[in-house]
DNA sequence: CTAGGGTTAG
């Protein structure tokens, strides 16, 4: 009751009564004490008030001593209280109550529930019948949701037997939980008999089976539902959407399409739909099918909320498309959505994805709650751009402030240490780990193997791959033969791509590493022979894409594109560039090519590579002086590297790539990772 | 007093 000792200097006087009862009341019901009845407080605490208006209402019902014996308030006071997060209170009142009946007991477990106390919840639903209750469908329903929501099989096993001891396996909302239960408990045929035996289903029961599916990645199987719930008469609704967004990440083109087919259908007026349907474009690297749909909500008249804020952000990340970016800030600021936790995380991490590194920090710094994300999205900021040091730092801090770094923070750490090359320190961080009872993973241990071998401890990083307690996976064996080729480790590379051919014989990337090293080594006959590899196995190179906003758009190059409407300006600035960039010593590199060309197409086809296309345009496009921002879905070649860092200096720009590992900041010539990438 | 949409790494 510590809430309530405060808060009676609220009510030391009748006046900051009135103002109260005034402030929430319509003018008609005159603010005097004597109208603060039953009725009154019940219209309030209807309207689930705010906490200090909560707390300054339950003060003047226990001050009064018709009130304060009135059942029917206090499971008012226990939902307010559980609705504004305070389910310790709720737990209160309800321990207070003396001659309790079922409602009290439903009241106090759904108060659990929703504030994700699920222990809490089962426990309540324990002590029912030692007191004598027997519990309804609203205590089944709602224990059901404790062992979904904490994944306890054990528990919703126990209230399935409850259920059909009292006779309650019938009702339709139990029958629904039950399956709901199953589904998160990853027991499918059990959700599924129960979902086949229902006497009646709603829509509910079968969104809760597709949810069922969706959740155990057995999306062929959540589709079929979906078609067979068409077949019926029941119409898919939003939530059917939501049900199978689970499953619909780095999916087939076909699922995504058919999920952009059950959105065409719906009447678009839930701005749910809306929300899942961005949600799927970004789990399916289609950032501007996201972003361009985001965009179309205004014309149809939905409007905006929170959750697709939250959704699209990372949408502009990708792009790098920051004035876009900017554009939602704003918007989220005149709603007034901010503060908000998951939607200032993920500001911060768009500014940080687009090379803002400040406009993150700024973000990261006017935050009221911080959490584990927050911290670990301005780590890895510091870390994309090279920042080690102060990666490092604001890891630290981070400890002091009292959280505990959990596994993906130390990811964000080692990668920062990596790309900085701060070998001590990352050392340091990875034998942290045990100290916080986290176990490495294949993630830190590629980052440890990254980390070495970037600085040229090959040696070193193989060590830690034969001494560690995990089979090592294609991240690990990869961030090895990286190394390899950066150092020219012929051995140890293709002991590397041995073991990376086995894993993954269909990722042309590494059949791409191992050749350039066969290349710098100058064994053309090995060179050649990996290309016939690739040939013989129909193996392509994934394209490269860049992409660069403009003017609130964001347009992408392919190599050698030559469909964009500007595409003759291009190539005609590119050459240019390129005329300028030999006068100071500029030759192609065409040992970094990591086209699958033929030799004499080499120089060319450098020439083209998505980014150079990418920053002629910005060049041909912008006011000198305009900083050029480009994002790119591989990594950066040594060519462009070079080409950037010069384009630079002539073009006195400056020029942030972003490539699948970190920023490239290149300014007056030089490129802020010190050609250490 | 039944379902369902959001942020962080590599």
């Amino acid at each position: 009751m510590k809430a309530i000792t405060t808060l009676s200097r609220y009510f030391s006087t009748g006046k900051q009564l009135q103002v109260l009862v005034s402030s929430i009341q319509p003018p008609k019901f005159v603010p005097q004490i004597a109208a603060f009845t039953e009725d009154l407080c019940a219209r309030i605490l209807n309207q689930y008030p705010d906490i200090k208006t909560l707390e300054k209402l339950h003060c003047k019902v226990l001050t009064d001593d018709y009130l304060r014996w009135n059942s029917s308030l206090g499971i008012k006071l226990m939902r307010a209280y559980s609705a504004c997060g305070e389910p310790g209170i709720t737990r209160h009142i309800f321990d207070e109550i003396t001659d309790k009946n079922v409602v009290f007991f439903n009241v106090m477990i759904r108060s659990y529930v929703n504030n994700h106390l699920y222990r809490d919840a089962f426990l309540v639903y324990k002590t029912m019948s030692s007191q004598g209750f027997d519990p309804d469908m609203y205590t089944c329903v709602c224990v059901l949701k404790a062992s979904s929501g904490s994944d306890s099989l054990w528990v919703g096993l126990q209230v399935h037997s409850a259920i059909l001891k009292f006779g309650m396996d019938s009702n339709l909302f139990v029958g629904n939980g039950l399956v709901a239960m199953y589904g998160k408990c990853k027991c499918l045929k059990e959700a599924r008999q129960v979902f086949d035996e229902m006497p009646r289903r709603d829509v509910v029961s079968w969104n809760s089976m597709v949810a069922g599916y969706a959740q155990n990645e057995r999306f062929n199987e959540a589709l079929d539902l979906c078609r067979e719930m068409e077949g019926s008469k029941l119409k898919p609704n939003a939530c059917t959407m939501a049900s199978l967004l689970p499953a619909a990440a780095n999916t087939s083109s076909d699922n995504v399409f058919y999920v952009k087919e059950m959105f065409m259908k719906l009447a678009k007026t839930s701005v749910i739909s809306w929300n899942v349907m961005i949600a799927v474009y970004v789990n399916n690297t289609m950032p501007k099918e996201a972003m361009d749909l985001y965009l179309q909500m205004d014309a149809n008249g939905i409007e905006p909320d929170v959750v697709s804020i939250v959704s699209v952000l990372p949408a502009c990340g990708d792009l790098s498309a920051v004035t876009q970016g900017r554009g939602i800030h704003e918007y989220a600021k005149r709603k007034k959505l901010i503060p908000n936790l998951l939607l200032e995380n993920a500001l911060i991490d768009m500014y940080a994805k687009c090379g803002c590194l400040r406009d993150a920090r700024a973000v990261f710094d006017q935050m009221q709650f911080r959490d584990i994300v927050s911290w670990t999205s301005m780590i890895s900021a510091y870390g994309m751009c090279g920042q080690g040091h102060d990666a490092v730092a604001v890891f630290a801090k981070m400890q002091n402030s009292g959280l505990s770094p959990d596994s993906i923070a130390f990811v964000s750490v080692l990668a920062a240490c990596s790309h900085a090359g701060l070998l001590d320190e990352g050392r340091y961080y990875f034998n942290l780990m045990s100290e916080y009872g986290i176990t490495p993973k294949l993630e830190h241990f590629a980052c440890m193997v990254d980390l070495l071998g970037r600085a040229g401890n090959i040696d070193e990083a193989y060590g830690i791959i034969r001494h560690m307690h995990l089979e090592p996976n294609e991240r690990v064996w990869g961030a090895l033969l990286s190394a390899c080729r950066v150092y020219s480790n012929m051995n140890i590379g293709l002991l590397a791509a041995d073991q990376l051919f086995q894993l993954v014989p269909e990722q042309s990337g590494y059949y791409v590493l191992l050749s350039n090293i066969y290349a710098k080594a100058g064994r053309w006959q090995d060179v050649a022979a990996i290309r016939s590899i690739l040939q013989r196995k129909g193996l392509k190179k994934i394209p490269g894409i860049s992409n660069v906003e403009l003017n609130d758009h964001v347009h992408t190059f392919l190599a050698g594109d030559q469909f964009h409407p500007q595409s003759k300006e291009i190539y005609e600035e590119l050459d240019v560039l390129v005329g300028k960039m030999k006068e100071f010593g500029y030759m192609p590199e065409t040992d970094s090519a990591l086209h699958d060309v033929e030799e004499e197409d080499k120089e060319c086809h450098l020439a083209v590579h998505s980014e150079k296309l990418a920053i002629a345009f910005a060049i041909i496009n912008t006011k000198p002086g305009t900083p050029i921002r480009v994002t790119k879905n591989l990594r950066v070649c040594g060519d462009c590297h070079v080409g950037a860092k010069l384009i630079s200096k002539i073009t006195k720009r400056e020029i942030v790539i972003r490539d699948t590992h970190r920023f490239h900041h290149f300014h007056d010539g030089a490129c802020s990772c010190g050609d250490y990438w």
